[in-house]
DNA sequence: CGCGTGATGTGACTGAGTCACATCACCTAG
DNA sequence: CTAGGTGATGTGACTCAGTCACATCACGCG
């Protein structure tokens, strides 16, 4: 498979998040991201559809391992319990390793509107899968909906506390954490 | 104020909505808009940030009434009553006249992943903002952002079945109608 | 050793978006 | 009635994202 000097993905991943954080992110351009890569701008593109993508590299497997948590969750799992199965995969997919590489994306991202937009539209996208995965398990639309939000939204939550606070404890413990506020929160201002 | 032909904005809209219907988004050119609207290129972008936008215009209303809204709501009201009325704030801005409309840009809308992203993008900015006008009333963050979250979600909900039948009841209603499906999900949902 | 395959390079092209500068309609002060 | 002033538009040139057809090169396999 690989030739050449393998790891050409990663390569252009790391130019181009140095070059974003010590030029910018407009000031960078993908001719000057390949050339650091030792690559071109031709080849930047078969590997990202656009210049935003090359900061999302590996969403990609969040959605399947997500839906796959759903799928295969314990038969006659609640609603919630189906949507914590989902935060549980959600938060496995980082690896502790990864969490300075994470706080170094998310500062560049929140630099720049063209990024945020992009970074909404994955999360809108996970979102969008796993309230499938679960009115395909049966929940109904509404609920599945909310469920789902509930638990990207408890993921999101844990993700950023964990990017922005090197002390602070694992993704998932975060996640969960994130998770039981979330229903509390929702429990109460829902009561009638 | 106005010199030249008057309603410069509103005639590159139409001729956006129309070559994008018939040639569709990626086929059809700024120049080719601007030119039908009796304009040049370098006018659109002086109307619209980018070739997007242009499907999104009046949009901008929508964050000054939501959280006008919220902050001038009666003394003491729970916070999905806050959230209530920033969603008939929502509801209020579109005009039965302008139904066809909405249902002809959704459909352009729904048909292009970019447009997709930039729609996702606005949602998401109307929901901060309503849950920072939210926690600017003393509602707590977590649950401002839910409860910015149920309003924004009956808001689409209700927006969607009314630009896609034009025989079913009018926004306000719908948009009420949905948001008391997602409080009573809610409320079954994240129950103990 | 020759051949196929897959990743990369090359060069040219389209179109989005920007910018400096010129122009023209309208309004207002004198 | 005229001279500026103002604001919206036009012009032409430019950069860069993104695409494409075609050439090239490394590697594995028969």
């Amino acid at each position: 498979m690989g030739r050449w000097e393998p790891g050409a993905m990663e390569r252009l991943i790391a130019a181009a998040l140095e070059l974003f954080e010590r030029q910018g992110y407009e000031a960078t351009t993908t001719a000057q991201i390949a050339e650091r890569a030792g690559l071109t701008k031709t080849t930047f593109f078969r590997h990202f559809r656009d210049k935003r993508e090359v900061l999302f590299a590996g969403q990609g497997v969040l959605i399947e391992r997500a839906t796959a948590a759903v799928d295969g969750a314990a038969h006659g799992a609640a609603p919630l319990d189906l949507g914590a199965a989902a935060l549980d995969a959600l938060a496995a997919a980082h690896p502790e390793e990864r969490r300075a590489d994470a706080t170094r994306i998310g500062a560049v991202i929140a630099a720049h509107d063209e990024l945020r937009e992009r970074a909404v539209f994955k999360r809108s996208a996970i979102a969008e899968a796993v309230a499938r995965a679960l009115t395909a398990r049966g929940v109904d639309a509404v609920a599945a909906g909310l469920v789902a939000e509930l638990a990207v939204r408890a993921y999101y939550t844990g993700f950023d506390r964990w990017a922005a606070d090197s002390r602070a404890g694992s993704l998932p413990e975060l996640c969960r954490a994130a998770l039981d506020e979330l229903r509390a929160a929702a429990a109460s201002v829902t009561a009638r």
